[in-house]
DNA sequence: CGTCCGCTCG
C-alpha cells in the first residue's frame, strides 16, 4: 500500500457522519483480527471501501504491528495519523520499547515533547522501560522529576517501573527508596525489587524481602521465583535455591516455567554440581530449551568438564544453531586447553553457518555524550591519552599486587603478546577514560554488552580502592559495584 | 485502554 493512498483516506479523519455505533463496530472488527498481516489486510480492505477508522482501533493496529517485523507499517499508520493524541503517541513508544528499540521510543518521547501533548503516567512507564533498557539514567532521572511533580508517583505501575529502571541504571539506593516510599505496593513491585537486588548480588536482602511480602499475605507469582532463583545462583545459594523450587509449587501453587528449570541448571552449573545439573534436565517435564543447555555450558566453562560441554553444544547446535555465544564458549573452552585444532574446527562452523560474532563493547556516559569502547580500540579522539593514563595507573596497581592474568586471552601467542591484549580490553578503556574525563570522587557507571573478564574483575577492584572511586559496571545480566577494593559479588558470579 | 517485574554464554 501506498503512503499517499493512506494518507489520503485519513485525511479528513474522523469524518462527521461518523457515529458512537461505527466507531464501535470498528472497534469490534480489529479486535477479531490479531495476526498484523491480518489487520495490515483489513486496514487495506476498509481503505479501499472508504470506512472510517477512529483512532482507537488504528492504535490497535500501530500496537499489534508494533510487536512483529512489519513495525515500518506501524509506524507508517502513525505518521500519517492526523490529530495524534497522547494515547498514540504512547502507543508508538510502547511499541518501540517492546520490539527492542528503546533509542527510537526516546526520539519519538522527545519529539512529543515538542508538542502541545502532555505525556500521562502510561507515556512515562513507557519511556522509563526505555530508559531502564539502555541504563539512561540521565534521562531517567529528569522523568522521575517530571512524575513526581505531576503526581505521577501515587501510580503503581510508575513506581514499579522507576524500581527497575533505577535497579538497571545501577543505582540500588535511588530503587530501594523508591519501594519503599511507594503507598501500595503490588507482587509486580515486590518482584521487581527482588530482581534488582538479584542482580546486584543482594541475594540475603532479597531472600528477606520474599519472607517480608509473605508475611503481608501477598502472593508471589513465577516471575518473584525467577528473581529469588537468580538471587540464589548467583550467589551460591544452594539449598535455598533447592528449597525455592520445591516450594514454589507445593506452597504457593505456582508451576516452574522453563525459565524456572533454567535457573535451577544455572544455580547446579555455577556451583560445579554440573552431574547433577545435568540428570536434572535430563529429568526435567518440558523440553529443555537452548537456555537451559546454555546455562549448563556455562557451568562447564568455569569448571573445565569438557565432556559435558560436548554434550551441551550437541543439543545447543540444533536448539539454536545461529547464536554465536555458544559457539565462542565450547571454542574458548577448547582453548583454554590447549586444544587449538578443536577452538578452529568451530570457528570454521560458525562461519559455514554464516554466524557472526558479536564484539564486546563497553561504554561509558559523560555529559551526556556516550562514548563507545571495543577492545584494542584506538579510534577514540583521546586514545593516546588513556594509554597513556593507563600505564601509569598500571606501575601503581602493579604495586598493590595486581598480576595480570594472561590465562584469559585465549590465544596461541607469547606472554607479553597477552598483557598487550589484555590492557586494551574495553572495560578497561572506558574506565581509563572515565577517570581522566569525570570530577574525582564520583562513581564511574560502565556498561558492558558481555561479561566482565576474570582480569578485569581484578583490575577494576584495584582501582577503585587506589582511586577512590566507585565503579559500577552492568554487565549483559547483573551489576558488579567495585569499592574499597571490593567487589559486591564478592567474586562468584 | 497504549503501562511494570523474567533463566544461559563471550
Amino acid at each position: 500500500m501506498s503512503s499517499s493512498s493512506l494518507s489520503s483516506s485519513l485525511h479528513c479523519f474522523p469524518p462527521p457522519s461518523l457515529t458512537f455505533q461505527n466507531l464501535k463496530n470498528n472497534d469490534r472488527l480489529i479486535h477479531n483480527f490479531n495476526t498484523p498481516l491480518e489487520l495490515k489486510q483489513l486496514h487495506a480492505r476498509l481503505i479501499k471501501t472508504n470506512t472510517p477508522l477512529s483512532i482507537l482501533p488504528l492504535t490497535k493496529v500501530a500496537f499489534v504491528c508494533a510487536l512483529s517485523p512489519s513495525f515500518s507499517y506501524a509506524h507508517q499508520i502513525f505518521s500519517h495519523m492526523p490529530n495524534k493524541n497522547v494515547r498514540s503517541w504512547t502507543s508508538m513508544i510502547s511499541g518501540f520499547v517492546q520490539c527492542g528499540k528503546p533509542k527510537e521510543a526516546i526520539d519519538l518521547f522527545m519529539k512529543l515533547e515538542d508538542e502541545a501533548v502532555r505525556p500521562n503516567e502510561v507515556t512515562v512507564v513507557s519511556v522509563l522501560a526505555a530508559c531502564a533498557d539502555l541504563g539512561d539514567l540521565d534521562l531517567g532521572r529528569s522523568v522521575h522529576e517530571y512524575s513526581t511533580k505531576s503526581g505521577f508517583e501515587r501510580n503503581v505501575h510508575v513506581c514499579n517501573t522507576l524500581i527497575d529502571m533505577y535497579v538497571k541504571c545501577g543505582c540500588l539506593e535511588n530503587a530501594r527508596r523508591v519501594f519503599y516510599e511507594m503507598e501500595e505496593r503490588t507482587v509486580v513491585s515486590w518482584s521487581a525489587m527482588i530482581a534488582g537486588l538479584a542482580m546486584h548480588g543482594q541475594a540475603e536482602e532479597a531472600l528477606c524481602l520474599f519472607s517480608e511480602m509473605i508475611k503481608l499475605g501477598v502472593k508471589p507469582n513465577g516471575v518473584t521465583f525467577i528473581g529469588l532463583l537468580h538471587a540464589c545462583s548467583h550467589m551460591g545459594l544452594i539449598d535455598e535455591g533447592r528449597r525455592f523450587f520445591a516450594s514454589m509449587t507445593a506452597d504457593y501453587g505456582v508451576i516452574p516455567q522453563i525459565e524456572h528449570y533454567g535457573c535451577v541448571v544455572d544455580l547446579f552449573s555455577r556451583a560445579g554440581l554440573l552431574e547433577e545439573a545435568r540428570e536434572f534436565i535430563l529429568n526435567m517435564p518440558i523440553k529443555p530449551n537452548g537456555v537451559v543447555w546454555g546455562a549448563l555450558l556455562g557451568g562447564c566453562k568455569v569448571h573445565k568438564n569438557i565432556d559435558l560441554a560436548e554434550e551441551a553444544i550437541k543439543h545447543l547446535s540444533e536448539l539454536d544453531p545461529l547464536n554465536d555465544g555458544y559457539y565462542v564458549v565450547i571454542s574458548n573452552i577448547y582453548a583454554e586447553a590447549e586444544r587449538w585444532e578443536d577452538a578452529a574446527r568451530v570457528r570454521k562452523l560458525m562461519k559455514d553457518r554464516g554466524v557472526k560474532k558479536t564484539s564486546g563493547w563497553s561504554s561509558i556516559t559523560v555529559n551526556g555524550v556516550v562514548h563507545e569502547f571495543v577492545a584494542g580500540d584506538q579510534t577514540h579522539p583521546q586514545a593516546e591519552d588513556i594509554c597513556k593514563i593507563w600505564d601509569k595507573l598500571l606501575v601503581k596497581m602493579k604495586r598493590r599486587g595486581y598480576a595480570p592474568k594472561t590465562s584469559v586471552v585465549l590465544l596461541d601467542v607469547e606472554e607479553k603478546e597477552k598483557e598487550k591484549f589484555l590492557y586494551r580490553h574495553s572495560e578497561k578503556l572506558a574506565v581509563v577514560f572515565g577517570l581522566m574525563t569525570t570530577p574525582e570522587g564520583t562513581p564511574i557507571r560502565i556498561m558492558k554488552n558481555l561479561r566482565v573478564c576474570e582480569d578485569c574483575h581484578a583490575a577494576l577492584k584495584i582501582i577503585s580502592g587506589m582511586t577512590s572511586r566507585e565503579i559500577i559496571v552492568r554487565d549483559r545480566n547483573r551489576f558488579h559495584c567495585f569499592r574499597d577494593g571490593q567487589c559486591s559479588c564478592r567474586d562468584f558470579w
